[in-house]
DNA sequence: CCCTGATTCGC
DNA sequence: GCGAATCAGG
């Protein structure tokens, strides 16, 4: 394989959106993640300067001031890439048993304007635990890490993806977080932090 | 062990 | 210019 423009653009685009060497290599095909940064250093763009204004890593563990009451200004467009794949088996209405009460398209945790995501009862949500037991700071770093998400389905999850679901099982916005998961975890980083708490940091107010 | 990017250097 | 091998780090 040669890098083409076409093959070079897309090293590009990629670059700047932030993957990584090796899911870039992966996705071109033919080449390693070697090449891939090699490539990228001679193009003279190791420094990552395509957009975001500085927003480093998503750490679960304090670290940080975390401020920031609100969303304030969204300086990043909207990324229109939703949908990786047009994977859809558009099942006339097979799938999703006898769990459809609602018809509204409740995304509890993910809805990033939703500060104070108040979760509606009797409802199949997945692991989410209670908001309640989760420190502010967090829940914040745990929002963050939502919005890159990966945002993939069911079965794009491999053994090294975060199996985090995001959203309402019984609506079309439903997914995994699919960031890399920690090496012998199930989830991401930030989501292993919320899913295993210790017994000591949950507050448990006896009812 | 999984992964990341950075550098080197023979080709 | 290319990228495997290697290095340095998480």
């Amino acid at each position: 394989m040669s890098w083409t423009d076409e093959r070079v653009e897309l090293l590009k685009k990629m670059w700047s959106e932030g993957q990584s060497a090796s899911q870039i290599a992966k996705e071109l095909g033919g080449v390693t993640r070697n090449a891939v940064i090699g490539k990228v250093h001679r193009l003279g763009l190791s420094n990552r300067a395509g957009a975001e204004g500085a927003a480093p890593e998503a750490e679960a563990p304090v670290a940080k001031p975390v401020v920031e009451p609100t969303p304030a200004p969204e300086p990043v467009a909207a990324r229109p890439e939703p949908a990786p794949e047009p994977v859809r088996a558009a099942p006339a209405q097979p799938v999703r048993p006898t769990v459809v009460p609602r018809p509204e398209p409740v995304a509890a945790v993910a809805t990033p304007a939703m500060r104070k995501p108040v979760v509606p009862a009797g409802q199949p949500l997945p692991p989410q635990p209670s908001l309640n037991e989760i420190s502010p700071e967090t829940l914040a770093s745990v929002r963050e890490v939502e919005k890159r998400s990966r945002k993939i389905s069911l079965m794009e999850l491999t053994e090294r993806t975060c199996k985090w679901p995001i959203g309402d099982p019984a609506t079309d916005n439903f997914y995994f977080c699919g960031l890399p998961s920690q090496p012998g975890k199930p989830y991401c980083e930030a989501h292993v932090s919320v899913a295993f708490q210790p017994m000591s940091t949950r507050r448990d107010r006896r009812r």
